[in-house]
DNA sequence: GTGGTCTAGACCACG
DNA sequence: GTGGTCTAGACCACG
């Protein structure tokens, strides 16, 4: 169900996060779903359970899971339209930025570098390239 | 000097504004410079002097240009370094911005059309006209 | 500057987050000023360096400070109106609730005494008492 | 088995639902009974049966109760549980936000007043009457 | 069993 | 030096 690459630049407790709201996102984690416990994914993924913690919290602070101690942690109401409407606000902004910028005559090229430049630094360098 | 478009979808006054941005940033208007008057400028450009107006307010407010009632406006110390600061930031925030959207997992073409569909819609489609 | 009690149930990186707040709405940390590093505020505690950065990392997501690394974390633009306004709108939360737990004839001691729950579970279990 | 103050500051339909939740509340009024018509509990209360519809019409969008339209309104299937477990979340919400604030450090007499500040403005003032 | 906090220490990138 | 991630493991409360 999961699926983790320990060498990406990407930290670890970011693609637990990540693909848990896809999975959300896709319909097969639903409202009130129990998601896997902190230590069987830990196990799952040979990772520390505090690593799969820190991914869990971050949801839980956006609402999107929530936590009941002793029993695990479920899908929150709502989540799905919750990160959808974030995606949405997130590119929406791409957007307004970008008009200002286009406004102010910055070159389109520098705009996208950037844009480029963050999702580089986001993946994994491939030597083997 | 100016050049304005009066067919482009950016307002009049965005254009003065980021033409006297750009003559600024190039230093060819420099700190204390006195800047055309208003009503030589919409002469020039043919256009109300309250849209040239519009653009100088703009100025004004971010302490790029300041008037002095009677004599005109002038270029504000540290003008150029406002200007590059304010346009490094814009670009800083797309680069935020484009982080969290690779943590999320989002497809950079869809954020990349984003930034263009900004800068298409500053723009006139010239051809059909 | 700081205090913290290793015996209290409140976990020692909330005590540290409550601390800052305090100091920031008190005045005494302002805008664009540098916090202790993490590493200098647990030596100066006693902690790990994690627990340090857990409560910095809570107030960066809440944009009251903000990390550059490599150089530190700053006190965030608006960062004391931010924190004041968010008490405001706690405190006017459970203004709101309580006037529905009325209209329900929900008992007014019902309602305290979760109140008073909340704060003693929060607090030290004082065996010498 | 109804009775409302006119001169309350509570709204009167509120004073009837919530009347009408804790004779369900009470098991006094249980599931499938058929609860008092508007025309006759608007003669009974001496108000205008928009008001008593009012008050019908909130618990009818709750499904606590429903209408049978040419026959009254009954008691829902489930309407205590679904009572007692909406009394339980606002409780719920009190002791979260509660922990928020112990947890920020804000005077638990600054809390406890507030719902006190609630509850009065509940209430009238009967005395200085 | 569940979540949650903390320690001690390694290691990384960046300036 | 700065922040930031992760491990391995201890320990806690709660159900």
């Amino acid at each position: 169900m999961f699926f983790i690459d320990p060498m990406s630049r990407t930290p670890i407790y970011e693609q637990i996060r990540s693909q848990l709201e896809s999975l959300i996102l896709a319909g097969i984690l639903r409202e009130g779903d129990r998601i896997p416990s902190v230590r069987s994914l830990s196990v799952e993924l040979s990772v520390t359970p505090v690593t799969v913690l820190k991914a869990f919290a971050e949801l839980d602070s956006s609402h999107i899971i929530s936590s009941v101690p002793g029993r695990g942690y479920f899908v929150c109401e709502g989540a799905r339209e919750a990160l959808s409407a974030q995606r949405r606000a997130l590119l929406d902004e791409v957007e307004r930025i970008s008009k200002q910028l286009a406004a102010a005559s910055i070159d389109i090229e520098d705009v996208l570098s950037r844009v480029r430049l963050a999702y580089d630094s986001n993946k994994r360098k491939e030597e083997s390239k």
